[in-house]
DNA sequence: TGAATATTTCGATAGTTTTCGAATAATTGG
DNA sequence: CCAATTATTCGAAAACTATCGAAATATTCA
């Protein structure tokens, strides 16, 4: 009987491989930081949950242009890290907490 | 304050791009299953615990020639991910359990 | 409507990665 | 020592990635 880190292990490949770049990875890192309670920017448009930040807010501090940060968000989503949906000018993105809970349960 | 997190994202990010590709995934959770008690192939020679395996056996499956194998393998030691030491003929490599631990951390 | 803001798409380029096969090295046993 | 086993190194080819800048799209507000 195979288990669930079994069955997905592309998926994992691919999860892996959007936090290999170190830019993803701090913008995946700030979104996770202001998912905690009391660094909260803004709310989910779509769950209304807490923790959430726009492209440019995410693209602060990393030296490359906006058309790349939108290429490194692109990759985070299509690999089931983050969600995203229009609000206004902007677009506002937050992790996928059932992803967050893979990668948990992958290491454990 | 920082935490431990910020403080080493490149050697997370290298991590990650070492988990990055699907056969050095395999190989990876390879030795995360042969840990468990009753799957102990042998004995690290360095640390004298349970569970390792050689690189031969490790590239069993895969699909990929010897030399590809090695590869993947030192990219695997050289994110941190994995140890390894001669056996004889045969190079027997186990989970680092710091970086393990730093993992299962990352995610929580 | 038209300007401003925010983000995406496109095409290009430089650099990196995966994989192979051949050659090389380390170890053991006859 | 020699052959067999195991693993590594090297050089090459094809595929992929990160980044840029220009152009395009979506939205708001005056």
């Amino acid at each position: 009987m195979s288990n669930y880190r079994d069955k997905n292990i592309e998926a994992f490949a691919d999860m892996f491989k959007a936090l290999s770049n170190p830019n993803r990875l701090k913008i995946f890192m700030r979104l996770t930081t202001c998912c905690l309670p009391g660094t909260v920017t803004s709310i989910n448009p779509g769950t209304g949950e807490a923790g959430c930040a726009c492209v440019g807010e995410l693209g602060q501090d990393l030296d490359i242009g906006p058309s790349t940060i939108s290429h490194h968000i692109k990759e985070l989503r299509q690999a089931g890290l983050i969600r995203m949906e229009r609000r206004g000018q902007k677009m506002e993105c937050w992790i996928d907490p059932e992803t967050l809970k893979a990668l948990q349960g992958f290491f454990s």
